[in-house]
RNA sequence: GGGCGAAUGGCGGAACUGGUAGACGCGCACGACUCAAAAUCGUGUUUCGUAAGAAGUGAGAGUUCGAUUCUCUCUUCGCCCA
């Protein structure tokens, strides 16, 4: 028997499929859809196991739903425009366009390798004009919807680069590349109004019943809906203002009032531009940076004003008011009431500046003269010192009724808050998609004209500059709109835009004219199975959610609530990591080891190696495997085989050198099986044995529940209990004549996970039917004869095989008569027995 | 600090709605083949015990005839948010 030649066999189907289309899709209405999505890769040159992984686990559902019957949508693209380019341009001189399309050449050549059922006519690029002109097509959209806006934020700026920086290239405070200390500093930018779907994007998570529950959680969190309430404070000592808004949460701690805190930002803060100590404060806070992590973890310093805050409850009682750091301009009003005692941010500014600290909840177990020392109670219990609102219970029976007492009273009103911010989408980049706007010259905006869409990035351009290279391209930024001379916007959009609304433009990607078609989207949409990691649990998919509902607003051609219905995170790959004896990573092809015990330096074989704990792979702890080898030295189907085999697919998975060897073999040695198989003759007589139709039809039962369920570590079991019964009957050496049409069956349900090999076998057994997923006769699920636990007080003390069905009394006569407890029941009262027909009796004794 | 989740052999992990715990794989051990090794094949492999047997799913309780599965408390770890 030859051994099985992977790269012969994968070179020739993926020829077949690529030459014959197999897997392009056309809207068909007579058929179900299944629209099969992975999050596309960014193409930084070489695919990595996340891919694999996320592709493979992807590539079976495919399959698996095309042998189905279903009309399978499994496209492919690049998520193209970003960071990486621009970087690689810098260091290496290379035009970004060209970096790019190089690495996706690779990438794609590589993907092919994997044998994947993707449509390659539906091919799409972010970065190609092809695909952005219908993004900016989209901008102009929600633009003319109100749901595009110009204002001025804050970004993390490098003073020394000059150059906006995303959250995480500022590190320690510091930006990554220059090393200069990182500033805010506010910019003119645009911004997508998703705050307008707060509600709508919190309360469409309970229709998707196929997410994950982490993942809906993660997102009601980031919305962050409150409820809470709006009071107005009295202000003593200004002529310019009388009152100050404030939004909280906890309205019933109002009696613990001690000062009133309002962002740098706030209104108040013109009348205090022309006081010096004013601007060093604010020049302070501006070295913290924007992230709210970051403002949290910052020191909370304060700038204290001469003004009072009348506390609306207590009109007697007045508090300073401060400016302070750590109140959000984007949040609530820009100001919050600081109750010091039962907020640890409070808490700590109030201790800094001395202010009072004044108790008014009580733990349950503590009595009336409870006061917070060290840190503040953010916990339950009643009001205290309160007056009025004495022992009510804290917090919703206290916070209901404060807030019905400030409604009353006029001072306040029930808000119903949100923590979501609107999407700052400008980045001061060259790499992305350009914003297709422009300002006159009374600096007004002007929206480019459909007509001259798309607006193309300049090319040849010196990328190497500070600041933003578009800024510098005169010829491209100064152009005549109408007869009028403008500029362009010169900020492009952040990628998330990108990846925001692509699954849409996968339903017609050429579609030169529109962005998509009524008729496409109508039949594909929505994604029913979305794969990918579950880092992007929260933007990625909060954008895309947000997009698709967006487009929607008043669009006779769409309308869709929800883009996903069903999604699934992948977990990551990991490897062990090595040191060696300076503390420097080394990759695991620099280590050797002979009892995998103790690792070795391979060049230098007396160091010893210092293994550490395994962990995800990236480049900057080199402890990644290169799948490229991997499909060189293994195949792709032993790849694929191993990469679902190990873990569930929504937990981390180890590389393991042993697994994936062990997987080849696997391969080679199910290769050499089917083949001894058909090359069975047919002209013997032939013996038929039932028991290869029971077994077939109950492991293809099991791959079926092990697809539906995402359990593929367990769909890889049952291929290795195959693989033992069928040599099992071989060995037997006897010609059944039911085998070759179950192990017929059974090579279709392997091409999900070994289509190569899977279909090469199929060729080879001449099959006389249409290759469709087998159906599972359920006559051979349930066999006659049944296994009984037997059970004294719980414990198992027997088993017994019987006839399905049996009677309790004919089963407790059996094991009377075989004597098969005796030894616990004798001398023993049995006051009770359980019988769970088919499965367990349980005998009681005393 | 808050939210969510997890914990099962030496390791990765199975176990349908509570009903034989440890499927399957890795590793390991022994055996066959071989002058030998590799490869391959076979057998075994939760722990304690020579055995009969007993214990056993992070710890402790509870519900139940019966709990990896349900409830409560705790410990540890992971993820997300702060």
């Amino acid at each position: 028997m030859d051994r099985y030649n992977f790269k012969i066999v994968e070179d020739k189907w993926q020829k077949i499929w690529e030459e014959n289309k197999s897997f392009k899709t056309e809207v068909d209405k007579s058929r179900d859809k299944f629209y099969c999505l992975e999050m596309f890769p960014y193409p930084s040159g070489k695919i990595h196991m996340g891919h694999v992984r996320n592709y493979t686990i992807g590539d079976v559902l495919a399959r698996y739903k095309i042998l189905q019957g279903f009309n399978v949508l499994h496209p492919m693209g690049w998520d193209s425009f970003g960071m990486p380019a621009e970087n690689a341009a810098k260091q290496n001189n290379i035009d970004p366009k060209k970096w790019t399309e190089e690495n996706i050449v690779n990438m794609k050549t590589q993907l092919k390798k994997l044998g994947l059922s993707i449509d390659w006519d539906r091919e799409i690029s972010t970065c190609s004009p092809e695909y952005y002109k219908h993004q900016q097509k989209i901008f102009l959209d929600l633009f003319d919807k109100d749901l595009v806006y110009r204002k001025e934020s804050y970004v993390n700026w490098d003073p020394v680069d000059k150059t906006v920086l995303a959250n995480e290239q500022v590190i320690d405070g510091k930006g990554w590349r220059s090393g200069a200390i990182v500033q805010r500093k506010k910019l003119n930018q645009w911004f997508f109004k998703i705050s307008k779907f707060s509600n709508e994007l919190l309360s469409g998570l309970d229709q998707l019943e196929n997410w994950p529950d982490k993942v809906k959680t993660m997102q009601k969190n980031w919305i962050g809906k409150s409820y809470g309430c709006e009071i107005d404070f009295k202000i003593e000592g200004s002529d310019n203002i009388k009152s100050i808004k404030c939004y909280t949460t906890r309205p019933d701690t109002l009696f613990g009032f001690s000062f009133l805190a309002v962002s740098v930002d706030h209104p108040l803060s013109k009348y205090y531009k022309n006081d010096e100590k004013f601007k060093t404060f604010t020049d302070d806070c501006a070295k913290t940076g924007t992230t709210e992590e970051s403002i949290a973890q910052a020191e909370k310093i304060g700038f204290k004003t001469n003004l009072l805050a009348i506390n609306p409850l207590n009109p007697k009682e007045k508090v300073p008011v401060y400016f302070a750091n750590f109140v959000l301009m984007d949040y609530g009003f820009g100001a919050v009431f600081g109750c010091p005692a039962h907020d640890q941010r409070d808490f700590d500014f109030a201790k800094k500046y001395n202010l009072k600290i004044k108790t008014v909840v009580k733990p349950e177990t503590e009595d009336q003269t409870f006061q917070v020392s060290s840190e503040a109670y953010a916990g339950p219990g009643n009001l205290i010192n309160s007056e009025f609102l004495n022992g009510l219970s804290v917090p919703d029976e206290s916070i209901h009724k404060t807030i019905e007492i400030l409604e009353k009273k006029k001072i306040g009103n029930k808000k119903v808050n949100y923590r979501l911010k609107d999407w700052g989408i400008s980045r001061q980049r060259y790499w992305g998609c350009p914003i297709p706007i422009a300002y006159d010259e009374e600096n007004k905006i002007v929206k480019i004209p459909e007509k001259e869409l798309p607006v193309t990035l300049p090319e040849n351009i010196n990328i190497d500059t500070k600041g933003n290279p578009l800024d510098a391209q005169d010829d491209w930024k100064i152009i005549t709109i109408n007869g009028k001379k403008c500029t362009r916007e010169t900020d492009t959009l952040d990628t998330f835009v990108d990846s925001s609304w692509y699954f849409l433009r996968f339903c017609s990607a050429k579609n030169k004219d529109n962005s998509f078609d009524k008729k496409e989207t109508d039949y594909w949409m929505p994604v029913d199975q979305y794969i990918g990691g579950v880092e992007h649990a929260i933007l990625h998919l909060l954008y895309s959610r947000f997009f698709t509902k967006a487009i929607s607003l008043n669009n006779k051609n769409f309308n869709l609530s929800e883009p996903f219905n069903g999604l699934f995170t992948q977990g990551m790959v990991c490897h062990e990591t090595y040191k060696d004896k300076d503390n420097n990573w080394l990759s695991p092809d620099d280590v050797t080891s002979k009892d995998g015990k103790k690792f070795f330096e391979k060049n230098n074989p007396q160091n010893l190696v210092k293994v550490g704990p395994s962990e995800s792979m990236s480049k900057s702890k080199k402890n990644t495997i290169d799948p490229q080898k991997m499909i060189d030295n293994y195949g792709a189907d032993a790849v694929r085989f191993f990469i679902l085999s190990d873990s569930p697919p929504e937990k981390d998975i180890q590389w393991s050198e042993n697994g994936m060897s062990s997987s080849f073999k696997f391969v080679q040695k199910f290769w050499i099986m089917s083949n001894k198989i058909i090359e069975l003759s047919n002209g013997e007589k032939l013996e038929s044995f039932d028991q290869i139709d029971i077994f077939t039809n109950q492991s293809i039962n099991k791959i079926n529940i092990a697809l539906e369920k995402f359990s593929y570590n367990v769909l890889i079991a049952v291929f290795h209990e195959i693989y033992t019964f069928f040599t099992k009957l071989l060995q037997a050496n006897k010609n059944y004549e039911n085998l070759k049409d179950n192990f017929e069956k059974i090579l279709i349900v392997t091409i999900p996970v070994m289509p190569h090999l899977a279909n090469e076998c199929l060729i080879s057994l001449k099959i006389r039917n249409p290759i469709k997923w087998p159906i599972v006769e359920k006559k051979y699920l349930e066999s006659n004869e049944k296994q009984i636990v037997i059970q004294v007080n719980g414990k198992k003390r027997n088993i017994i095989s019987i006839e399905s069905g049996l009677s309790e009394d004919n089963l407790i006569k059996k094991i009377n008569q075989m004597k098969l407890i005796e030894k616990y029941t004798k001398d023993k009262n049995i006051f009770k027995t359980i019988y769970v027909k088919d499965k367990i009796i349980n005998f009681i004794i005393k």
